[in-house]
DNA sequence: GAGCCTATGTCAAACTACTGACATGGAGCA
DNA sequence: TGCTCCATGTCAGTAGTTTGACATAGGCTC
């Protein structure tokens, strides 16, 4: 029935999470009409209005390619903006659109809950050392 | 430049690490000709032979559709068994051949080698100890 | 200024994955 | 038996993602 020695991987773990926060996030937002990339990319322009494609898919660790394809749906939905012309070199500035801005007001309370709901079990201070786990584990990878 | 809060979600963690993750699997099985999905699929049933599709589905964490894709691929490779007839019901035992037994036995040696870079520096208990919390993570969000 | 390197945006093709839908086989129950 | 219910395999369509490729803009060095 459980996966024996399989299961006890760190690495199949981490996608069986990754699997069901994906599942739990797109319930959430699919009562706000938008996709966890799409959620992701809002956010990521909340925080930091001007960024562009390319920013915006290293931040979200994904592809320019993919964040174009992300960022073509918001900009034909009317919630990011870009301009016709670049400012600077090629890239492209965005900025939230007001009914972006709103629509991700309403969309970030169902995803506070979902990140309520995955550490429930946790105290603060299991959730800093996991936080920094995570991020450790990033980087001996990668780095 | 950092995410300021944004990266103190556990959710944000969790998916740069995901996204490292596969992408270190990915290169590790490219000189074997195999995908993530397609070599978790050979491992699940190294473990079980028999599994159906919809098994395999559950256990990998994807839906049949996806999974009867990477197993049509795996078939086609002449890496796994599919009966023309159901023994019991609908669902098709599913057995690796020679070939994908072989596959297998050379690829896990790099995807043990990613699993040790990502808990470098993690001792035993420390693992242990994450191991169920992610868990405990899945389920709580699941269940 | 000329040439080289990097970053960026974009196009194309393929793969993975999802939702929705449908038909079929088995089990359980009236 | 006949009916419902569930699980399974499968098809179609859509979204997201990737790799590979290409042209363009700026910064850099000479």
């Amino acid at each position: 029935m459980e996966q024996e020695d399989f299961g006890r991987l760190v690495g199949y773990q981490l996608k069986r999470v990754q699997a069901v926060l994906r599942a739990a996030m797109d319930a959430a937002l699919r009562e706000h009409d938008l996709t966890t990339p799409q959620y992701i990319c809002l956010e990521l322009l909340d925080l930091r209005p001007g960024l562009s494609n390319a920013d915006l898919a290293r931040d979200a660790f994904v592809t320019r390619q993919s964040m174009n394809v992300v960022l073509r749906n918001l900009h034909g939905a009317g919630l990011v903006t870009r301009p016709a012309t670049a400012p600077h070199g090629r890239a492209l500035p965005l900025r939230l659109t007001e009914e972006g801005a709103a629509r991700l007001k309403a969309a970030r309370a169902g995803m506070l809950a979902v990140e309520r709901r995955l550490t429930a079990h946790l105290d603060a201070r299991e959730t800093e050392v996991l936080l920094a786990q995570l991020s450790d584990m990033a980087e001996s990878l990668s780095g």
